[in-house]
DNA sequence: GTAATGTGTTTTTTT
DNA sequence: AACACATTAC
């Protein structure tokens, strides 16, 4: 295959460049991702490259995915393996898990997320005997975040504090630091200081990556933070063959350390870069693009660039004024039927907003009409309470020291072990030095406690030891699977009986094939292996695009993605632009970025809403349109507006905006007629009248259907 | 030791 | 409105 065809000139420059510092400068829609993988493949095919010493950083586990099996594909077999390719969480990680111990950083470190975290933080507080509300552990664990983002430790942290506040948040570090490095874990930001410390302390092994990485590539530059710019730095600083990508305009994780200061002055870091911009979108319309250009135009400080497109003009850009969130949620539902009669699937869209919260109303629509969707983000998978239990056990088979999952796997299932019996157990292993684990194993401990509770004890550290026992022969699946029975998660949960209980067993199985996949994709089978993995997971990572469904997810989720069908919703002032951004320097202009990035994820339609009205905290708030909708100049837009509920004749009219019609009166059995999906029988009805949800048997398919929505008619 | 009840907090975005 | 956490009741 030719890995230049089809390419424009500076899209084959830059995937063809020899060598040394490369700057890529990409717009929206470019073909970046593209340029990345033929750049690899051309490396590895044209150059003799081998894999192996290649590094390429992506932003999601998901783009690494992808990455590989494009590269695969390019060249027409299984070559992309040995490349080093992921995020730099998970490619620190790799390093630690190999090298770590020189540090004191345990191979089989955990990884803590952010419940864990906070409790560490809290812990710490109340060591220092300060108060909660006056210092808020969201806050100091936030301050310390941002520090380790500019790769700060404690000490040098502490020297340079200025305020209260600060010097509070220097004392609860070095307690938290102590109580992480006592689990042997770390947080998502120690991967990347740890790994600095690591190539400091230790020059032999930063040679060591240095010579190994022939080529480092990293994609989304303009979201890195100093610590992620300092290791690039350090990885690439042997053969100085770096080449990153990525576009001031999406440059959207501020708040999380990232530094656009990276990709604007990267000349500066490296005076003799080539650099090289790609301004053609291949994605959206005209229309689009404009619209998206008319936005981003007022911010100041950026590199100016428009985009150009031989793409068509395409339709107008769509704006709806709705009543209120709701109001908002029954419009894109009724775009989206009408988009399905158009022949648009399901799959093509994508509803997008600024917080998670906003996903909720969506949700209750897209339920009520019946319409395939999938949510990225919000509760997590990994967060769940039934996952995080079974973590809890896997973690104490790996490290069986591990306090915060003692606790946690010892409450679910219920067996009858509390605080005072923990408290008890624990006081006898300091005394006796060994762990808790071990002194449930140990006669003399369990004879100071009640009969029932000995039993229970002992039971627990059976079967953990069995558990440890498999980890040391059979893959992570295989453990999972048997954790799911012997630790009674799966009688508890089938005893419920409830469709709840279901829901979670199910999650556990997911469980068991997500550790499959992992197993297969990265080749390292073992248990250890696979938990810090999945720390790493992030929530795009679990978005699918293989799936007929419309996917709801938040405006930053959906970077680097794109589809046919785009809706922004809830473009309001105070909430994009979000009011806690807005007191930030800088804080607009990254509010303008998102919504840049909203808009030029469409292909070929985007439709725009606000509402009139918004609960926030559940108490409804009156909006005005935000800034961002005004900066679009008419002649691009179509504009709706929802009917003003205070209008007298409104007033008069259903406030739904379902089409006026007869529901028609099912029963299971009866036979009935839909507009698209032509005859089909009830199987089951749930609920009455408008409201019903109606399951229908079709030629095709079997659906569930919103009565009050689809066009179903009884078929005589 | 656990379940029921009450209270306060939450929403910005995430590797 | 929804959820986590604390307190109270059993």
């Amino acid at each position: 295959m030719d890995l230049l065809a089809g390419l424009n000139p500076q899209q084959r420059e830059a995937v063809t460049h020899p060598g040394g510092p490369l700057l890529i400068l990409a717009g929206a829609g470019s073909g970046k991702t593209r340029v990345l993988t033929h750049r690899v493949a051309y490396l590895i095919r044209e150059r003799g490259l081998a894999p192996g010493r290649i590094l390429a950083v992506t932003f999601t586990n998901k783009a690494a995915h992808e990455m590989r099996e494009r590269i695969d594909r390019l060249l027409g077999g299984p070559v992309a393996r040995p490349i080093w390719i992921g995020t730099f969480h998970a490619v620190c990680s790799r390093i630690l898990r190999a090298d770590g111990e020189r540090v004191g950083v345990p191979a089989a470190f955990a990884i803590y997320d952010e419940d864990d975290q906070r409790r560490l933080i809290r812990d710490a507080l109340a060591e220092l005997r300060l108060d909660e509300r006056r210092f808020p552990p969201a806050a100091i664990h936030a301050m310390i975040g941002r520090a380790k983002d500019e790769a700060l430790d404690a000490e040098r942290y502490a020297a340079r504090a200025s305020s209260f506040m600060e010097e509070a948040a220097a004392r609860v570090w070095r307690i938290y630091q102590a109580a992480l490095r006592a689990a042997g874990a770390l947080d998502f930001d120690d991967l990347l200081v740890e790994t600095l410390r690591l190539f400091d302390e230790h020059p032999d092994v930063l040679h060591r990556y240095q010579d190994r990485f022939e080529h480092v590539l990293v994609d989304e530059y303009q979201d890195t933070n100093h610590a992620q710019y300092l290791l690039v730095r350090a990885l690439a600083g042997r053969h100085r063959n770096v080449s990153v990508v990525g576009d001031d305009d999406q440059s959207i994780y501020r708040w999380r350390g990232a530094d656009v200061r990276n990709i604007l002055e990267f000349e500066r870091d490296y005076p003799d870069a080539t650099v090289i911009t790609l301004a053609q979108n291949y994605r959206s319309t005209k229309t689009i693009l404009a619209a998206a250009h008319a936005v981003i135009r007022h911010n100041p400080h950026r590199h100016a660039k428009e985009l150009w497109t031989h793409n068509a003009d395409g339709l107008p850009v769509s704006a709806y004024e709705a009543a209120d969130a709701a109001d908002e949620a029954r419009f894109v539902l009724d775009r989206i039927r009408g988009l399905g009669a158009e022949g648009i699937r399901p799959g093509e869209i994508a509803v997008l907003y600024r917080t998670n919260a906003q996903s909720r109303v969506l949700e209750e629509e897209f339920l009520r009409a019946g319409v395939p969707y999938q949510i990225v983000g919000g509760v997590r998978f990994y967060e769940r309470k039934e996952v995080k239990d079974l973590l809890a056990y896997l973690r104490l088979v790996v490290a069986p020291g591990e306090g915060a999952s003692l606790r946690r796997a010892l409450a679910t299932p219920r067996r009858g072990i509390g605080e005072v019996s923990l408290a008890r157990l624990a006081a006898w292993a300091e005394t006796a030095g060994c762990t808790i684990l071990e002194a449930m194993r140990r006669p003399e401990a369990l004879d100071r406690l009640p009969r029932a509770q000995a039993r229970a004890l002992e039971a627990f550290a059976q079967t953990i030891a069995s558990l440890a026992e498999a980890a040391t022969t059979l893959p992570a699946s295989q453990v999972i699977a048997r954790a799911i029975a012997a630790t009674g998660y799966a009688e508890m949960l089938e005893a419920e009986g409830t469709e709840e209980a279901q829901g979670r067993l199910d999650n556990l199985r997911e469980l068991v094939t997500v550790a499959q996949e992992v197993e297969e994709s990265t080749g390292e089978p073992g248990l250890a292996a696979f938990l810090q993995h999945l720390a790493l997971v992030a929530d795009v990572d679990t978005y699918r695009d293989d799936v007929d469904r419309v996917t709801l997810m938040t405006l930053h989720s959906a970077k680097g993605l794109e589809f046919p069908v785009v809706f922004v919703t809830g473009l309001e002032e105070g909430l994009c632009p979000h009011v806690r951004a807005m007191d930030e320097e800088g804080g607009l202009d990254e509010e303008r970025r998102l919504c840049y990035v909203g808009f030029t994820r469409a292909k070929s339609r985007l439709i725009l809403t606000h509402a009139r009205s918004r609960a926030v905290f559940g108490a409804p708030q009156l909006s005005v349109p935000s800034r961002f909708l005004e900066e679009i100049p008419s002649h691009l837009l179509s504009a709706q507006s929802a009917p003003d509920p205070w209008a007298v004749e409104a007033r008069l009219r259903p406030a739904s905006r379902a089409p006026v019609r007869a529901i028609p009166d099912l029963a299971p059995g009866a036979r009935v007629r839909h507009e698209k999906f032509g005859e089909g029988r009830v199987l089951e009805v749930e609920g009455e009248g408008a409201g019903a949800i109606v399951t229908v048997r079709f030629a095709g398919a079997t659906r569930r259907l919103a009565l009050s929505y689809a066009p179903l008619e009884p078929a005589d």
